[in-house]
DNA sequence: ATGGTAGTTTGACTA
């Protein structure tokens, strides 16, 4: 069995504690991080192997950065997506065995008219070039908070967010692009109930009021969605003190 | 209702 699980953690520096008391809990194989926002050289590493998870970080100040922990340690195959030149730190591909685990931290697009969200359709376009290249034939995972709700069963209110980012027609398309790799979103593998998000905005009750969004996915090649077990959201940690506005996905395969 | 909160950083910027 292979569990692996995703977690935008929104600063590792703040949320160190609840980290290493999830990894406690739930024991996962391997956990990829999103905005980390830590340098390398400050990066907590000693903390994690003190419960056990070796890691890898690709951080940088203040923004973005991403990170891998796992059981055992696992082979760094690139830190930036290949032929994109990105000063921007999203992207970590490592090797465990024989699966190829993607990390990625697709740009927020913060708006549809803006240039950001024009940085993430070209991030996206990338990242499904890199995936159409190395070949999703091998065992491949592709996990991280993508930024974009797949589809309507994937937001609170689907009205209210028609067009906007994070929803927007272009995002989406440029989503499914990635599943005509071969990858399959996990979660949508298994029967789920209505209203399951894995971001909920710190502001005006979002939470509490279960206005979500499911934007952190766990993308899996043929091969292994095929042994996919269960694919689910442990929300329990957005209701913890000092949360981040993400909750953590898991996955677990029979490999 | 272009608000609201959080993190980084100490004034904005990002989400």
């Amino acid at each position: 069995m292979l569990r692996v699980a995703t977690w935008n953690v929104n600063s590792l520096r703040v949320r160190l504690p609840q980290v290493l008391a999830w990894l406690g809990d739930v024991e996962p194989d391997i956990l990829a991080m999103q905005e980390t926002k830590t340098q390398d050289l400050d990066f907590p590493a000693a903390a994690f192997a003190e419960i056990g998870y070796a890691v890898v970080c690709n951080g940088q100040k203040t923004y973005n950065g991403v990170a891998i922990a796992s059981r055992t340690p696992g082979s760094i195959l690139a830190t930036a997506l290949p032929g994109y030149d990105d000063t921007q730190r999203r992207f970590l591909a490592m090797r465990f065995g024989d699966v190829q685990l993607i990390d990625v931290y697709v740009p927020n697009g913060e708006d549809v008219a803006s240039d950001k969200y024009r940085y993430k359709l070209e991030w996206l376009a990338a990242l499904r070039d890199f995936l159409a290249r190395s070949g999703t034939g091998a065992k491949t995972i592709v996990l991280g908070d993508f930024n974009i709700a797949p589809d309507d069963r994937d937001v609170h209110d689907p009205a209210a967010w028609q067009g906007q980012v994070l929803v927007s027609d272009p995002e989406r398309t440029a989503l499914k692009r990635l599943f005509d790799t071969g990858v399959q979103d996990c979660f949508r593998l298994f029967d789920q109930p209505a209203g399951l998000y894995s971001w909920w905005d710190y502001r005006a009750g979002a939470l509490h009021r279960n206005h979500g969004l499911r934007i952190d996915l766990i993308l899996a090649s043929a091969n292994l969605a095929a042994r996919c077990r269960q694919c689910r959201i442990d929300a329990a940690p957005r209701r913890w003190e000092r949360p981040s506005d993400h909750a953590p996905v898991l996955a677990e395969f029979d490999v």
